[in-house]
DNA sequence: GTAGGGTTAG
């Protein structure tokens, strides 16, 4: 039974939550199952069952002792039935050793299930290989497998689908390789179970090319092998259509007639392929063999058109689903999160039980629209549930309460936490980011690295609040860098687009070219983050070779690329390509417009003296002008001296945010310009009528070396620094030197 | 009778 942490139970007492009456008289977990079915006696209780037996006078034998123990529920009843075992003399039979050992393993109690087999004075190769089931790290496993070959058990075809059957994280791929080549030398090489082991072990590890290997030389194949390496192909993003293909062949070389899990593999296939013709089709054969019943091959479906936007079709297939199972109900929970509370509701009544990743749905359900007292409510829901201490769930709940803003409620879950995992630092690292505290952001991350391997998440976040932070901490960016590179996590696409971003804001534009280069996998993400960064930079030579040569490798752009691309046109007033590119994004790339594409046309038609133009796109943007196409176009009016459309936007402007100053300042100037002081005088006295106050910008500029930071902030008309003479000096000396720069290119051209 | 292979949700 879990505990519940002290500062959560206090929340529970504080927040009586209305959302959902949970009535916990029954804790899930004792929830009992149909024990009975398997006795042949009508009892609820295996012991009773025993001494009913007893009673009888029917021999109680080891058959009957390990019927007794499969159906037991609960350590209090397998303990009962081992003394009772003991008693009688029944554990000298292996099979009862043996099933006892299942039964500890099962429920939890690996180490008792180790001192009877410590105990058992010849162990058959069951009693090792219903141990070999309960190590829970892949060393342990391999180092127990090896033991067995030197204690000269012979190993059987169970001995390594047992130990290959353990799931484990990517990186422990050479445990299946020197587990390949034991199976191997003890001759199981071309064992119909051991082969679908290892291709499903490969699988797992992302190996897919020695997952193919197993099956083409395997010499006997059943429909087991060919869906493990369907499945195994529909994980990785580059084989989804070599999956496709594979399903086709069983289907029409081979002539296997494709079950339940064939289906619901190849349709995991089209879950992540652009493409969702084939999943469209697969979806019509299903339904003619029938196999759309199956709760299986439905919930790979609603998952199939989630993914590809099609919530109606989703839904539609969970309505029609005559059975549901926890992970129907948990996908509408995330294809419905303003739902999900209700949905979990009627999940209870439906009398599913709720898991851990029900939890993750309905947690992430909650937006930062909700108040904190609704985040509160879900956490209870948690608590009173006994989820809150699940990892994932409490990963979640720190999520949850960074996306509400509050950090603190994210520290409580933090600090009572007893494992905590590299995706609970991230939460923490990225929580503080979002929230704008870089410093703590990075702190965490600083204790993260001490306690597990970041990945390219930590670094996602870590990168991000070096990037946003109001001090230059581009040293400690290069830090990460190198630490990046050791891991190889520089080809990762979100930290390259990270870091390229993160020199382009800093200014070293050749850095980011570098670390672009570097990246092996060129998608999506770095190429944006590239082309992005030489937009800021103002390089529209560089954007649109970039963009071109992105475009020729048959990557597609997305909304942000364009935007990019766009912005870099608007900056050397290309108005023509601009919006030639504009144009493509509907015919070409089929992309709706967001208001930022709108509003980068208007700031380029109206740089470029198109005023009407302008303004014209200014009206067709959905939803109404944003603030920024207002500045942009009032920006224009300014420079072309539009008076009257300058005023308009002005004042559209200033009912949208009265209290910025901006528009104020611009039509001010505006009147000035024409020499109308009475009006710009009147303008200012609004300002001040209304309490507009113009906010000060600075800059600020590092000097420091590797080692210290040396900041240095200014402001305009600023004389507040120590050399601010000096500093002064110099500025003067510089800009007469560009002046006699300029003029002599002029001289020159 | 005791151990083992393919399966969907975050």
């Amino acid at each position: 039974m879990r505990v519940q942490p002290p500062q959560q139970r206090a929340l529970l007492v504080r927040c009586q939550s209305p959302l959902i009456n949970l009535k916990p008289q029954q804790p899930l977990e004792e929830i009992p199952q149909r024990i009975s079915y398997l006795w042949p006696l009508p009892t609820s209780h295996p012991l009773d069952a025993i001494r009913a037996r007893l009673r009888a006078g029917v021999v109680v034998d080891p058959i009957a002792t390990t019927w007794a123990l499969k159906c037991s529920i609960g350590a209090k009843t397998g303990t009962q039935i081992h003394a009772f075992a003991t008693s009688t003399g029944l554990c000298s039979s292996v099979a009862v050793s043996n099933s006892l050992m299942s039964f500890y393993s099962k429920s939890g109690c690996f180490d008792s299930a180790l001192k009877i087999f410590s105990e058992i004075t010849e162990p058959n190769v069951i009693s090792w290989n219903t141990i070999l089931c309960g190590f829970c790290s892949a060393d342990e496993v391999l180092r127990f497998t090896l033991k067995m070959r030197r204690a000269g058990v012979p190993l059987d075809p169970v001995t390594f689908t047992t130990a290959l059957s353990f799931s484990a994280s990517l990186r422990d791929i050479v445990f299946v390789r020197q587990l390949h080549s034991l199976a191997v030398k003890s001759g199981f090489e071309s064992d119909l179970f051991v082969g679908n082991s290892l291709i499903t072990a490969y699988s797992r590890r992302a190996c897919y090319g020695d997952a193919r290997l197993v099956f083409d030389e395997m010499e006997e194949r059943d429909l087991v092998s060919w869906n493990a390496l369907i499945s195994g192909l529909s994980q990785d993003g580059n084989c989804l259509a070599e999956a496709i293909k594979v399903f086709i062949i069983m289907v029409g070389c081979a002539g296997l007639r494709p079950d339940h899990i064939s289906f619901s593999s190849v349709i995991a296939a089209c879950v992540h392929d652009a493409d969702i013709r084939f999943g469209r089709q697969i979806h019509g054969s299903v339904a003619k063999v029938g196999h759309n019943v199956h709760v299986l091959v439905s919930n790979v479906l609603m998952s199939m058109y989630y993914k590809h936007d099609e919530v109606d079709n989703a839904t539609k297939i969970f309505q029609d689903m005559k059975e549901r199972n926890v992970i129907s109900w948990t996908s509408m929970m995330s294809i419905h999160p303003s739902n999900a509370v209700s949905l979990f509701n009627n999940m209870r009544v439906d009398g599913v039980q709720p898991n851990d990743v029900t939890f993750v749905a309905l947690i992430y359900a909650v937006s930062p629209d909700h108040s904190l007292k609704e985040g509160e409510m879900i956490h209870c829901i948690c608590i009173k549930t006994r989820f809150s201490t699940e990892v994932n769930v409490s990963n979640s709940l720190i999520t949850m309460y960074a996306k509400l803003g509050t950090m603190e409620g994210a520290r409580m879950i933090f600090q009572e936490m007893e494992y905590k995992e590299i995706v609970t630092w991230n939460a923490m690292v990225s929580g503080y980011a979002q929230n704008g505290h870089f410093e703590e952001a990075l702190q965490a991350y600083s204790s993260a690295i001490q306690y597990s391997e970041p990945n390219q998440y930590t670094f996602a976040s870590v990168i991000s609040s070096i990037t946003s932070a109001e001090t230059i901490y581009l040293t400690y960016g290069q830090r990460c860098h190198c630490r990046i590179i050791k891991l190889g996590l520089n080809t990762n696409e979100y930290v390259a687009g990270t870091l390229i971003h993160m020199y382009a804001k800093r200014g070293n534009i050749d850095e980011s070219q570098m670390t672009f280069d570097e990246a092996v996998s060129r998608s999506l993400v770095s190429w944006t983050a590239i082309i992005s960064a030489h937009a800021k930079h103002g390089n529209f030579e560089n954007v649109m070779t970039l963009f071109q040569e992105m475009v020729s490798s048959n990557v597609q752009p997305d909304h942000i690329t364009l935007l990019a691309v766009l912005t870099a046109c608007c900056c050397r007033g290309m108005v023509d390509v601009g919006q030639e590119i504009f144009d493509m994004m509907l015919t070409q790339y089929r992309l709706e417009p967001w208001p930022e594409h709108y509003a980068c046309m208007v700031d380029m038609l109206g740089k470029a003296g198109k005023l009407m133009e302008a303004e014209e796109f200014l009206q067709k943007i959905p939803n109404g002008p944003g603030i920024s196409a207002l500045h942009s176009l009032l920006g224009a009016c300014r420079i072309h001296g539009d008076f009257e459309m300058g005023k308009r936007a002005a004042e559209c402007l200033m009912k949208m945010e009265p209290m910025e100053s901006g528009a104020y300042i611009l039509l001010s100037n505006m009147y000035a310009h024409t020499g109308d002081w009475e009006n710009s005088a009147m303008v200012r006295r609004w300002m001040k009528k209304r309490g507009v106050k113009k906010e000060v910008a600075f800059s600020w500029v590092d000097t420091g070396n590797e080692d210290a930071l040396n900041m240095h902030k200014f402001s305009s008309d600023d004389n507040t620094h120590p050399l601010s003479e000096q500093i002064y000096h110099v500025a003067e000396s510089l800009g007469s030197e560009i002046v006699i720069l300029e003029t002599e290119k002029l001289l020159e051209a």
